[in-house]
DNA sequence: TAATTGACATACATTTCGTACGTCAATTAA
DNA sequence: TTAATTGACGTACGAAATGTATGTCAATTA
């Protein structure tokens, strides 16, 4: 019989995301550089001996908060994608929504700024979600003979990249985010519309 | 009359100068994070003294190495697009210049990763010299009917994204850097197909 | 019940940033 | 020509923050 309440891996599990969910705030409010690793440990109710044990050193927790985000975030993209009603459709629907969640503080922070600052790229590891599913789709809309056959390994970095730098602009404090958000998918659009066949 | 080598603001403008390009160096081999102040001081014959007071902090030195890059990186796109026969093609050059200066690693890790980390956007005061210029080829294309109306200022910022993104692929290590490039280029082809009035 | 593992805390050494202050040469004014 | 002042730069110090080494105690296992 267990000991009472939990076993120790669900204990230990515990910690891991207790450290992992204080450090994600910890990083999205304050960056990457300038979060000391006493704070939010003590925030989480512990030292940076739970953390150094779990993770090795401070780029291994941002790894796995990485990781814990990109999930969540494929999750997401692959539930909007699903339920549109044609796969060109999907994958529009899978651009523009990128493009809201990269407007979430939390997420350009964390995976377009600091990630990509201390892993070069976001890491080969936790290979951006969005990217591999954008290749998918496309890979889908090739077979299906609604766009032309290209490389869709870079044109899928190439649209995340566009979409990444738009939600710099976009997110940009003064004016009105709405109507810019409007534009880059206007523009967006164009430049997915020199994929289809014609 | 003047003591007889060299004025006292062009020893100060030598002093900055060889500042920027120390810093210049040491960001470009080991990143902004891991640089420190002492190393590359002292490599220009200079201390942290000389530093602080002419640029504040770090991030002020970094800022200027910044500048320094991005007018280099303005003249080199602006000589290229000015050789070229036709507007059109000026843009187009002008992007895949922009996609092999992206693979020296000196720009990737101070412009790309460095900057963008520590300052969220490339800072609006060098405002991206890319961006700019893109949306100014962008508008000449426009009043010329080549390319349909549309948001020049996102459009050219997706642009420059999509290109920044397929040069980190580029960029990896292993495999062959020069087909990756071309498949760079097909894939930026077809977008910025888009544009086109058809 | 004894032994061992390992999760986590504590204490310490090291590095690095930023500031305060000092010095000395170059410019300027008398 | 000389005295005064400015400012460029070095030096010394304090404050953090990271990483490591070590210790403890509970939970598993034999």
């Amino acid at each position: 019989m267990q000991p009472q309440r939990r076993t120790r891996a669900e204990m230990i599990e515990e910690t891991r995301a207790k450290l992992v969910a204080a450090a994600r705030i910890a990083f999205a409010s304050q960056g990457f550089a300038h979060t000391s690793m006493d704070d939010f440990t003590a925030a989480a109710g512990l030292t940076r001996g739970a953390l150094y044990h779990h993770f090795g050193n401070k780029e291994g927790l941002l790894l796995a908060v990485i990781e814990q985000i990109e999930a969540e975030v494929g999750d997401h993209l692959q539930a909007v994608s699903d339920a549109a009603p044609s796969p060109w459709e999907g994958f529009r629907r899978r651009c523009r929504t990128y493009l809201e969640l990269a407007l979430e503080p939390e997420i350009r922070r964390i995976i377009l700024q600091d990630a990509r600052a201390i892993f070069g790229d976001v890491p080969q590891a936790a290979q951006s979600v969005g990217i591999a599913a954008l290749q998918t789709s496309l890979d889908g809309l090739i077979a299906e003979g609604v766009v032309a056959p290209l490389h869709t390994n870079v044109t899928a970095r190439m649209i995340y990249g566009a979409v990444t730098e738009a939600s710099f602009w976009i997110a940009e404090p003064e004016g009105d985010q709405e109507a810019r958000l409007e534009q880059a998918l206007e523009g967006l659009e164009r430049l997915l519309g020199g994929l289809l066949i014609h």
